[in-house]
RNA sequence: UGGGGUGUAGCCAAGCGGUAAGGCACCGGACUUUGACUCCGGCAUGCGCAGGUUCGAAUCCUGCCACCCCAGCCA
């Protein structure tokens, strides 16, 4: 496990702990429950939630529901398992929409000081008074409302008496700022007819996030408050906010750049139009760099944590390589995985001078550099599998695997010669004959060095399964980036071996432990799908491969 | 052409005036009954560019350049 990097926001709260400012720190991690949560979460979560840890601090898990048209109570359920499976607890739970009675208040107070009107342009003008990037934009006609109208027009709207669209709360602040956030900006909308996850049909008017976020920020004793890079032109308003509702002491907020990875999406805009349209199973696609997908495909929550760690956090726009997240996921596997045996796309070879009325039984520790994790036992017979990929008629010098007239160990067993290539009509391979070696059992053959060694299965006691092999779901490393995200998408991503066999000890293998294949990588059993009875496995990540020259 | 950000190796990222950490990737080599793991070694005379200040600059100043974000009644 690395170091965590003490970046600048850890810096940021060494400075304000120093200096008094704060005695204990509080953060939050807001999600808004309208799709599942992704890596890009998961750097967020691991942020604040270490923060809370490290400096003995506490962080809250709090929903933003403030757009009841596109949020859903299923996901509300989904974002804390998601947390909870990264190994944190949060502090206290809120809901925005707990605040919608104490947010009106303050809105109301917003009008008294003359900081908040009711404008009755609708979205479409809203937007031609806006100005433009280089232009100012121009006063509301409604700007100048006197505070007793705006408090009956407020209430008026509350009650349910203005149509949707029609009005709008807006904070009065000046529409000539260079920053758009600030020309006057939305408060409360209306919005008839939905029925909120959480307080159902109670509210016609729905406050801003812009609104929202500082005000329930402070009513928590959120000290900071943090963000990502795109809000860094709200913080003015959220300030704004504060200010002028006398909040003291206030939270910071400070922002950092968002994940981005490469030959993948962490935008739940592109997530979900991937879930719709149906390029994956769903949002646990193993494919998929949401922590659903992520879990189900085996990924260990700590080699998240570890990559979040690895990653850094900055304010300086980035592109991940995955070959950073693969690292992190085979440094904890290879350390926790036991090892077995799988022939992914299985060759018959006959051992001819082993009896087939005998079995023998072996024993293979279960990792090659820990004894506590026990071993297995295996079972050799006359007849077994290997991989088509380990055999070659002939090959160069730099094949290591099994040749025609050549020898290679067996894992944990014997090493075999491989005498004769049975073929079918079409002259496809089908099975190979060979004899062993009986005397290398447990050590070398004397006076010959065999310098490869292949996984097998016992054709006798293999255990039949669906294996299914994941590539990067895009064949770009920025998909969508020159041309529509679905021409990007790999149609190789998944590659299923329906006949792979597996060593026997896997029949009663446990449902989430990730155990590797040797030369193969690591695998977990699929939580939810079997193919006609067999069992599935997910490869969670290939080894590492530096074998040059095929 | 307005405002807000960011530029250190192929990719992340330390560095906060004293002479470029670390990780990933890559390249050598050792070990090896996993072409894995592990171990050893290599990998920026250089910090977007150009000036300036200083005994000394990635760090300070000036001017450029490039890239990202912002004109939702989304978050």
């Amino acid at each position: 496990m690395s170091e965590v990097q003490h970046h600048f926001i850890r810096q940021q709260i060494d400075q304000d702990l120093a200096s008094g400012k704060h005695q204990q720190i509080r953060t939050r991690f807001p999600p808004e429950p309208n799709g599942s949560l992704h890596l890009g979460h998961a750097k967020s979560i691991v942020l604040n939630f270490g923060i809370g840890q490290d400096y003995a601090g506490r962080t809250n898990l709090r929903f933003d529901d403030t757009n009841p048209a596109r949020e859903d109570a299923a996901y509300v359920a989904a974002i804390q398992q998601d947390i909870r499976w990264l190994g944190y607890t949060w502090h206290e739970q809120h809901f925005a929409s707990d605040y919608f009675a104490a947010l009106y208040d303050y809105a109301v107070q917003l009008i008294q000081r003359g900081k908040a009107y009711v404008c009755d342009l609708n979205a479409e003008q809203v937007r031609a008074h806006r100005g433009s990037l280089t232009e100012p934009g121009t006063d509301s006609p409604y700007r100048n409302r006197s505070i007793a109208d705006n408090l009956a027009l407020f209430a008026r709207m509350r009650a349910g008496e203005y149509a949707d669209g029609s009005r709008t709360l807006r904070a009065k602040i000046d529409m000539a700022a260079p920053n758009i956030n600030l020309r006057d900006p939305t408060l409360y909308r209306i919005r008839h007819g939905l029925v909120h996850h959480q307080t159902g049909e109670a509210w016609c008017i729905y406050p801003l996030y812009d609104y929202t976020h500082p005000i329930s920020d402070a009513l928590e004793g959120i000290t900071h408050s943090l963000c990502t890079l795109e809000f860094a032109d709200h913080r003015p308003l959220y300030d704004w906010i504060l200010h002028n509702l006398d909040f003291d002491p206030r939270p910071q907020q400070i922002e950092f750049a968002r994940l981005n990875l490469s030959y993948t999406v962490l935008s739940k805009r592109r997530l979900t139009r991937l879930v719709a349209e149906g390029h994956v199973t769903g949002w646990d696609d193993p494919r998929l760099p949401t922590l659903a997908g992520l879990r189900r495909r085996g990924y260990p929550s700590s080699a998240i944590r570890e990559f979040c760690h690895r990653i850094g956090v900055t304010r300086a726009d980035s592109l991940v390589e995955m070959a950073m997240l693969e690292s992190a996921v085979r440094d904890e596997l290879d350390q926790t995985a036991p090892r077995r045996m799988a022939v992914l796309n299985p060759l018959k070879v006959v051992i001819t001078n082993y009896p087939a009325d005998q079995t023998g039984t072996l024993t293979a520790p279960n990792h090659p550099k820990r004894d506590d994790l026990g071993a297995r036992t295996l079972t050799f017979s006359r007849e077994i599998y290997i991989d088509q990929a380990d055999f070659r008629e002939t090959a160069n010098k730099k094949y290591k695997r099994l040749v025609l007239g050549g020898e290679v160990r067996l894992r944990h067993a014997y090493v075999i010669r491989a005498d004769q290539i049975i073929r079918d009509d079409t002259g496809q391979i089908i099975e190979l004959q060979g004899t062993c070696d009986p005397a290398t059992l447990g050590k070398n053959p004397a006076g010959r060095k065999v310098r490869g060694v292949i996984q097998w299965v016992s054709a006798a006691t293999a255990v039949q399964a669906e294996v299914r092999l994941y590539d990067r779901l895009f064949q770009v490393p920025e998909p969508g980036k020159k041309q529509d995200l679905i021409t990007d998408l790999n149609p190789d991503s998944l590659q299923t071996r329906p006949d792979a066999v597996l060593e026997a000890s896997l029949a009663q293998a446990e449902v989430t432990i990730p155990y590797q294949f040797e030369r193969e990588g690591y695998f977990c059993r699929d939580i939810t799908d079997t193919a006609n009875g067999k069992p599935v496995y997910n490869r969670i990540v290939s080894l590492r491969d530096t074998w040059q020259n095929g």
